[in-house]
DNA sequence: AATTTCACTCTACATTTGTAGAATTTAAAT
DNA sequence: ATTTAAATTCTACAAATGTAGAGTGAAATT
């Protein structure tokens, strides 16, 4: 089960938050605001679907996410390698490096990052 | 306007055969296969949406891709950054590196992508 | 020429998604 | 205690999606 475009919104604010009341998401949300029902709905569902739970506090909840941030990324990651790029991590990676703009700058960054993690093997 | 999951498995078969025949798809399906009027109504709801067209040879129909599989995936990734890393293409790469498990050959050969980048700057 | 086969169109229908009003509950404020 | 305000639940409904049967027309086969 996985979240639709306006749950993962949501979601995203749930992540960023840690831990809301409704009014906390509805404050979090851009402008033009959803109505609160809407929220709710999203919220039930959600809930329904194993991502999102709540701790009661008397008339209302406070809401948290059940999935961590880079697992739910981690496996969106992996579906679009398996989907676009046969399976392949490193045609993925390659893709990446060159279709991206990173500037000089991240470029290093990333190849220091590299560096780590073959030593890391 | 963008592709739904079913829509996208097959714009995949399409980008893979880059052109091809009702019975062409169909095969190319894995078990277990979809009906004919299944892919049909895909098809003509891709065609809509802009993303295949088709040539008209008699009865049937050589459909082929209008969009790019680069292009496609490219904003793929780009919302994708947008959504879970601040919109910032480095933070996503470095989280790229270290939650995939790339081999070192496959690392190495990223490093050497890289370095070409950095290059041509 | 008659028949079979295939692809396409039309129609259909259940499920999921996006969105929110109405009604209800209940805590907070007066 | 009464009113108010906020959060939740119930209900609803249109659009999008997943899936495919029935019907149609034309090409291929016999």
């Amino acid at each position: 089960m996985s979240l639709s475009k306006s749950e993962e919104e949501l979601m995203n604010i749930i992540w960023r938050l840690k831990k809301a009341f409704m009014k906390d998401l509805l404050e979090a949300y851009p402008e033009p605001k959803p109505a609160t029902t809407t929220v709710a709905t999203l919220l039930k569902r959600m809930a329904d679907k194993g991502f999102v739970s709540y701790k009661s506090y008397g008339r209302s909840r406070e809401y948290y996410p059940l999935v961590k941030k880079k697992d739910y990324f981690s496996k969106h990651v992996k579906g679009l390698i398996k989907n676009f790029f046969n399976d392949s991590p490193s045609q993925f990676a390659s893709f990446f490096a060159e279709e991206t703009n990173l500037s000089k700058e991240e470029l290093e960054a990333l190849r220091k990052l590299i560096d780590q993690q073959i030593k890391n093997r």
